[in-house]
DNA sequence: TCCAATGTTCGAGTATCGTCGAACCAACGG
DNA sequence: CCGTTGGTTCGACGATACTCGAACATTGGA
């Protein structure tokens, strides 16, 4: 019965967004593959698998992605069999960072 | 020869806003010293000496900081004497990422 | 039961970042 | 001139960040 060395029974480390310090959501945006991701989940709107993000790295770079915008407080993760479906913290980044988001999301895509 | 303006025959770098990434914009805001220097630009809505700038780190880390923030397009620098005046560059950054740098100094200061 | 699919974690390589002291430079004031 | 002042640059250091392949865990189906 043993759960050691792995994940899968551990909980998913999704902060409150107000311990987050505003220079890590920053950081955590300041990356070509992470805002990619990010527009990918603010135009859809709902959940999406991982495995949805293709853009152009391996599958563990993309889990680590994903677990650096986990961990700034952006998204949440929700585990349903071998998937696991992320969306983003939209409501709760409104009422801390007004307007941010949306500011980000509207910057020209390649400047 | 003029006598207009001789600063010196190091030209400083200051980008073109549309030229810079907006990855780059939110990385040079990601760091804490930067964004008290934002924080003190913004907030005071004028020019500042560099040494102004006095949060802890040494001069050579300051000067550091100063540059990653001219890099990306964030402010301007006027060379005076021996002085380096340095202000925000407000207008241009609401024009092109309008409403990111006001919702980004909204912040809670400590997160 | 075995296997494929979906993700995570590990270990390592490379690159970039933040930091400092020391050396440097240009401008100013005696 | 010479020294001081304001600031930059250099070289080095340790810490982080991004990346990958390989190994692993979990689930679900043949």
């Amino acid at each position: 019965m043993s759960n050691m060395g792995y994940a899968g029974h551990m909980e998913l480390h999704e902060p409150e967004l107000r311990e987050v310090p505003v220079t890590a959501v920053l950081a955590a945006l300041a990356d070509d593959v992470r805002l990619q991701i990010v527009r990918t989940l603010a135009e859809g709107g709902g959940e999406y698998a991982c495995g949805t993000f293709e853009f152009g790295v391996s599958k563990a770079t993309r889990s680590h992605h994903l677990k650096v915008l986990r961990e700034a407080g952006l998204t949440r993760t929700r585990v349903a069999g071998t998937s696991r479906y992320v969306r983003l913290r939209r409501e709760e980044l409104e009422r801390l960072y007004p307007g941010l988001l949306d500011a980000v999301l509207a910057a020209p895509t390649r400047a």
